[in-house]
DNA sequence: ACTCAATATCGCAATATTACGATACAACTA
DNA sequence: TAGTTGTATCGTAATATTGCGATATTGAGT
């Protein structure tokens, strides 16, 4: 009651989904695009550039972390997230495999 | 206090995070995996195929619906789903521009 | 009109997520 | 060593999500 039945589904589909929910907040998705142009960045700059206190983006980026789409290297009081770019290269895949099997011409007429 | 601060984010943010979403479950990851190779499905289909009760179902269904990367059509006492193409184009091309917006080579090198 | 079948919705309980102030912590600096 | 700075974590409140039984609702068949 309540509760994500994940053992109903298999491994790729639970995958799929954590993988999904990086990008199922805005404010990851904001982190996340900050990174795509910054190529690395700290907390701090993230508590500039959104509106959202530093304990909530601490949170955001300690998510994305456990996703493994990112990952930070400490540097003296700071830390540097940067894309991960082995698991952006999986969750790529992952996402372009299931785009592209859809295959609209074959589908077009069913409703 | 817990409620998702939509307004610090962009239009684009905000359409990219509640794209992912219809992929952040794996009830509705298999859902759309199901349509995929099915092409279309009803209600009933699923409750089979996936353990989930029906209610729970449904509710999934008119989420995926909201979102608008699938479809309903009344068929007498049934509704046939199926993928809504103009939107799964449309998202797939917002995952494809963020993906590819990476560049591997020049952001190796971060941490 | 009555029944059946398929689906949607309601109401509720359990759990997860989001947000933030307060506080702890770790490393640099004077 | 004391103070400063940048982060992480704790605790808590508000809200959202997930799941399902019970109950409409809608159309088909009799």
């Amino acid at each position: 009651m309540g509760v994500s039945r994940t053992d109903l589904f298999s491994e790729a589909q639970n995958n799929m989904a954590l993988a999904a929910k990086a990008f199922a907040h805005p404010a990851r998705v904001a982190i996340i695009e900050y990174l795509l142009k910054a190529s690395a960045c700290i907390n701090g700059d993230l508590v500039n550039e959104l509106g959202l206190a530093q304990a909530t983006i601490s949170q955001h980026l300690r998510e994305l972390k456990e996703i493994g789409i990112i990952k930070g290297t400490i540097e003296g009081t700071r830390v540097s997230y940067c894309i991960n770019s082995e698991k952006w290269e999986l969750i790529k895949t992952q996402f372009s495999t299931l785009f592209n099997s859809y295959n609209k011409l074959s589908e077009d007429n069913c409703c």
